[in-house]
RNA sequence: CAGCUAUGUA
């Protein structure tokens, strides 16, 4: 069963959602019983294939073997949904689920900001504390990029003093998602700061900053940002 | 101590 799971997450990952659910397939056919890391990975398959109904039926095969209140499960099952924009099944399945950890918070979270509703996800991230659950770097980066699309400076700015008081910051997605966030919501000073606070080798916070100049229409800064960079290069 | 879910920009 090992062998097959490894088999199936592994096409998952490299984005052969088709050739992982035939391994699934092949599994069922030799009489094995999946189990909930099984379970998974075959839903992480339908993801990539882009598959809703096959999502759906091994959602029913799990509530069949029971594995619906398994956290780990759950969570993945809100994601098949959540990239469907299927939000309300996901929901469902959040507010039946007993124990929320930080990823079925974080799913839900991040859905809700892809799909566009961006004070919801805010919402949700309040409630998230409410309710004692942590997040991490990746709830950080959902909740930043809706502040920065909702524009919401003073919601952006307390999250970002979570984020400094969790040691975050260190976390190249996350400084760079601020630095974004403080871009589009027209504060380069505020991003300048955060760059020059956080170095890093990982090139995607510089990027988020000059990108972030243009988008201001700032083209002078953008250059001269470059330049100044470019000679510590030499 | 086998297989393991969620995150941005372009």
């Amino acid at each position: 069963l090992v062998s097959w799971t490894a088999m199936i997450a592994g096409y998952a990952d490299l984005g052969q959602g088709n050739v992982a659910l035939g391994f699934f397939e092949q599994m069922l056919a030799k009489g094995l019983c999946p189990d909930s890391v099984t379970f998974v990975s075959g839903l992480k398959a339908c993801c990539s294939v882009a598959s809703l109904s096959h999502g759906q039926a091994l959602h029913m095969d799990i509530i069949q073997e029971g594995f619906e209140g398994v956290s780990y499960v759950a969570n993945s099952l809100m994601d098949l949904y959540v990239k469907w924009g299927h939000l309300q099944e996901a929901c469902d399945i959040f507010n039946e689920l007993s124990n929320r950890d930080t990823i079925s918070w974080t799913v839900l979270i991040n859905g809700y900001v892809n799909n566009g509703f961006l004070e919801e996800a805010l919402l949700s991230y309040n409630q998230m504390q409410s309710n004692d659950v942590s997040p991490n770097s990746v709830t950080m980066v959902s909740a930043l990029r809706a502040c920065g699309s909702l524009g919401d400076p003073n919601k952006g700015h307390q999250i970002h003093l979570e984020v400094i008081m969790d040691g975050f910051e260190t976390d190249p997605l996350v400084s760079s998602s601020l630095v974004e966030m403080y871009a589009k919501l027209g504060f380069p000073k505020e991003a300048e700061d955060t760059y020059l606070e956080n170095q890093s080798e990982d090139p995607s916070m510089f990027n988020a900053l000059v990108l972030g100049y243009i988008e201001q229409g700032l083209e002078k800064e953008a250059f001269d940002f470059v330049k100044l960079e470019a000679k510590y290069l030499d």
